[in-house]
DNA sequence: GCCAACGTTGGC
DNA sequence: GCCAACGTTGGC
């Protein structure tokens, strides 16, 4: 029988900071261990990305994000999340995603493709600037607590239902290229998101993402990118 | 595996 | 806040 070893408890113990930075960065080392026990999903890779797959190119995405307040019915709480929140993290988990083709998509990501940023829910929704994927597809945290909105009591840590990438900042737009002006684009009536409104991440072709860099460098630079950003972003 | 009912998204 | 579009669920 083994000996338990008993570690006397010295006076007036609290954690310090590099403690809790120890603690965090083992959990941190636990959920990658068991994330990587997990066989990955690979689905279907989508058509947009027939010929730019082969030549090993970069890709690009679009997320949408509510930049305004408003009160989830559920759990009570904000979902608004501005574009500018990026520059508060190094990356955000891009969780709650609870849509097949959506989580798909995520699936198909890889390291630093491009995002293009869209803002919905706004009086004026649009694309306001760029991210990219900071770390490829891993289970959504959010799927396993039971407290959250996102809970999936039919998902399992052996076989997690629901799978997200990290997002991190990359630069602002001059201004928003609203979906208004999107639409109105002869050159990008087959963009995903124009045909599949409802669809939260999307493929972008590589065709589109430079005929939406073309309509941005034509504008003036603008402020009113529904959040607070300084100019100094806009070069990354 | 069909499809009605239901839920969600997000522009307007 | 309305509601069209569309995805998901579950009975049969």
């Amino acid at each position: 029988m083994p000996v338990k070893k008993v570690v006397k408890k010295k006076k007036n113990e609290s954690a310090t900071k590099a403690d809790i930075t120890k603690i965090e960065s083992k959990i941190n080392e636990d959920i990658e261990s068991d994330n990587n026990k997990i066989t990955k999903p690979t689905p279907k890779k989508p058509a947009e990305f027939e010929k730019d797959l082969n030549n090993n190119n970069t890709r690009y995405w679009l997320i949408k994000s509510e930049p305004l307040s408003r009160i989830d019915p559920v759990t009570k709480k904000d979902v608004k999340f501005p574009f500018s929140d990026l520059l508060e993290v190094e990356y955000e988990e891009w969780n709650g995603v609870r849509n097949y083709e959506a989580r798909n998509n995520m699936l198909n990501m890889e390291k630093e493709d491009i995002l293009l940023f869209y803002h919905s829910n706004t009086p004026s929704p649009g694309i306001v600037g760029l991210a990219k994927v900071a770390n490829e597809a891993h289970p959504d945290s959010l799927q396993f607590n039971s407290k959250s909105n996102y809970y999936d009591s039919r998902s399992n840590k052996e076989a997690p239902k629901w799978w997200c990438v990290d997002v991190k900042f990359y630069r602002r737009f001059r201004s928003k290229i609203t979906l208004q002006e999107l639409r109105e684009n002869e050159s990008l009536v087959n963009m995903s998101l124009v045909k599949r409104g409802r669809l939260s991440v999307t493929p972008v072709r590589k065709e589109e993402y430079y005929e939406i860099l073309k309509m941005e460098s034509k504008k003036n630079i603008s402020n009113n990118i529904d959040c607070e950003m300084d100019e100094k972003y806009i070069d990354p």
